[in-house]
DNA sequence: TAATTAATTGTAATAATATAACAATAATTG
DNA sequence: CAATTATTGTTATATTATTACAATTAATTA
């Protein structure tokens, strides 16, 4: 199992997560003969902000105000499609947001724990998730071609934050 | 494992799917309390013309059509959101589009086979994927209280009938 | 049963997310 | 440098969904 669950719900140095994903992304253009032109990098370095997913709209607005100019839907539209494309970042198809991919290099089906709580997103991709979905496909004799597979529930901090739901306790009522 | 996949990407009788569908939803709301509107009743009705999702306005369009008088978003939302409620339909997160649930009544955390080809959906739920996201999640120390796993790819019948991806055939180029 | 309350539906307006089409500009290649 | 290709700018619009309030219908209760 790889997955960024250890950090992405907790304090930490984030400034390391984001210097380690724009370095990817570096790597994965030059590799791929793409251009990480401006409006590329400052969407990715937006979606970077934190682990909590943006909406594409909340993107051209933050872009908006950063660089003083009306950035349109299109342009941001299209920097995601790159990125998405590259494999930089995810569409949580759930929240209509998008978020940075901790793990861009390494090949996963990804997998998303959404905190409903803070709103921090991590990434996993676990073996025994993807086989139990391809072979319980294969039994009812579906080809897998993608996943989306988009966990929402507490993460280990808030599940103490949170409010518990009371648990029935038989004979101690109160 | 329960699932449709059997009938939903085949010719059978779909009458029955039908019939069934709609008793199960008068059992429900009768048991619930709720009321089977005819709105409720004839946006149920449209969901399970086929094994294939609805978006809302294709369901607005064909309520009005069949109706002969203009209905409008709201009200079919208002009758989606009912079934939702009652677990009698579900929503597609990566296709924005609405789907009867063929089996209602027992509890189940669903997960959805989309056939890219035909565009019909089946509905599984398999012990075996929900454990492996539920202990994938506790390692990570999260909690899951839902999930969305929608799967993407080619039914039986679809895998004969489209083109195949060619292989690569080490040492017999064409 | 009439009066009251609650649930449902009608309607207008608009929010939120995403794309199409074409023009302008910048970067790369021959 | 000219030609080509890739990227960005701009206008308009498509698609999905919600808010707010009025009208109506059904259920409940006095």
């Amino acid at each position: 199992m790889i997955s960024n669950s250890t950090t992405a719900y907790r304090q930490h140095d984030h400034h390391r997560c984001l210097k380690a994903a724009l370095a990817q992304a570096r790597n994965r253009c030059s590799a791929r003969k793409a251009r990480l032109t401006p409006i590329r990098e400052s969407v990715l370095h937006l979606l970077w902000q934190s682990h909590r997913p943006l909406g594409a709209y909340k993107i051209i607005e933050q872009l908006s105000a950063s660089s003083g100019k009306r950035i349109l839907p299109p342009t941001v539209y299209r920097a995601l499609d790159f990125l998405l494309e590259l494999g930089l970042i995810h569409r949580l198809a759930t929240l209509n947001a998008y978020i940075g991919c901790p793990f861009p290099d390494s090949v996963h089906s990804d997998y998303f724990l959404v905190c409903r709580e803070c709103g921090s997103v991590a990434e996993c991709s676990a073996d025994s998730v993807n086989k139990a979905i391809v072979s319980t496909a294969e039994r009812a004799g579906f080809r897998v071609e993608s996943q989306t597979v988009e966990i929402l529930g507490l993460c280990t901090p808030c599940q103490s934050t949170v409010e518990q739901p009371a648990l029935e306790q038989p004979g101690v009522k109160q």
